[in-house]
DNA sequence: TGATATAGACGACGGTCGTCGTTTTTCCGA
DNA sequence: TCGGAAAAACGACGACCGTCGTCTATATCA
């Protein structure tokens, strides 16, 4: 009865029920903001008593996060994204993931003054690119002067920030476009950390 | 009665008011976390009505954002921090900056899981960062082939991360060993957007 | 298949939230 | 200094929150 992970759990009425939850915030958001979804309405759409909500979240910010975080990783999981040193295409598809990403969530569900839901998608995007990196700084042995976690985290950041403003820009470039600029101001970060090829 | 802008506001009953809530705020989190801390236990320790409250800030997250706002743009202020192209230093400032408020907001208060406080903090810092380092490169006419706001964006998140990430390390090396780290990999940001000297 | 463990349903609780209308106090300019 | 304007105090309201204890339904394993 207990907050469990989402990943690998067996019995089928908690999945089930995890399932119900996550569907009916997906569903109620396509119409109302989130923070004028309460738990009622959440649970009355899932047709799971409140009480029960709180079996398997927090609060409905944690069902949000499990939402964002999931439709994420499938996202990458679906390209198979991957970071691999001296590839700039692998960056580049990091960060057109992350705009598609942005775009499709903003495309469903109102986009209102998003008030805790801006921070959460961040947290949720950052952390699923700084694992990609830390992975795929792992494979490649490099000369790690720097610290690969904070690296990571601040390659991460910078993509997760610089999409964001793409994104909230009126009359932003297409996406292409973006992830090839933005692309050529992180990659000096990676080279000069000694994960990415240097041009020369 | 409606929530206007802290700066420039003339009327004393209103200085004041904020003044008093901010400062409960302050004290009850050298004893509390933010979370545990509900809307009237501010206004009583302010001695102020709790629905004068809501005639400030729309919420008590609202009013810990001017609070952590102002905090940084106070101690940005005190060390006259600026962002010049061509000088490492003012970057290496900045992120000191950011190291210190850090710890120093640490230090009183309360460290443990604090849900909502992190994203707040982290908005402060990267707006502040962000505006320092436009402001600097409009300063200095620079050949822009990107947006000035995208690289502010980036690097400012870059730049927070970073420090939440070094904060976050248990065995932290000293803050002036990361800020010549974490400077020495995103200079090479600057540099790519040519707003910052080339070593060579 | 049957026994045990565990998830979910249900109702109720005290507490906080955000808002409203009214009354009292304070500021500021004529 | 006085009168209007605006801020703050105050009490009350409905709604939602998070939790608890009890009872029923379902899954798992021997």
């Amino acid at each position: 009865m207990m907050p469990i992970s989402d990943c690998q759990v067996r019995d089928p009425r908690i999945r089930r029920t995890r399932k119900l939850l996550q569907g009916a915030l997906g569903t109620l958001m396509q119409a109302k903001s989130f923070d004028e979804i309460s738990v009622q309405d959440i649970t009355e759409a899932a047709t799971v008593n409140r009480a029960t909500f709180y079996d398997h979240y927090t609060d409905k910010f944690a069902l949000l996060e499990a939402l964002v975080a999931g439709g994420f990783h499938e996202l990458l999981y679906a390209r198979q994204v991957r970071y691999d040193a001296g590839c700039p295409a692998a960056l580049g598809a990091i960060v057109l993931a992350a705009c598609d990403y942005l775009v499709q969530v903003h495309a469903r569900g109102t986009c209102d003054r998003q008030t805790a839901f801006e921070p959460l998608m961040d947290a949720a995007i950052v952390a699923a690119i700084r694992r990609l990196l830390i992975e795929g700084m792992k494979r490649a042995e490099h000369a790690n002067t720097l610290q690969p976690e904070m690296v990571a985290t601040s390659v991460s950041w910078a993509i997760c920030g610089g999409v964001k403003q793409w994104f909230s820009t009126p009359k932003r470039p297409p996406a292409e476009v973006f992830v090839a600029q933005l692309s050529g101001l992180i990659l000096p970060m990676l080279e000069a950390a000694g994960i990415a090829k240097h041009p020369v």
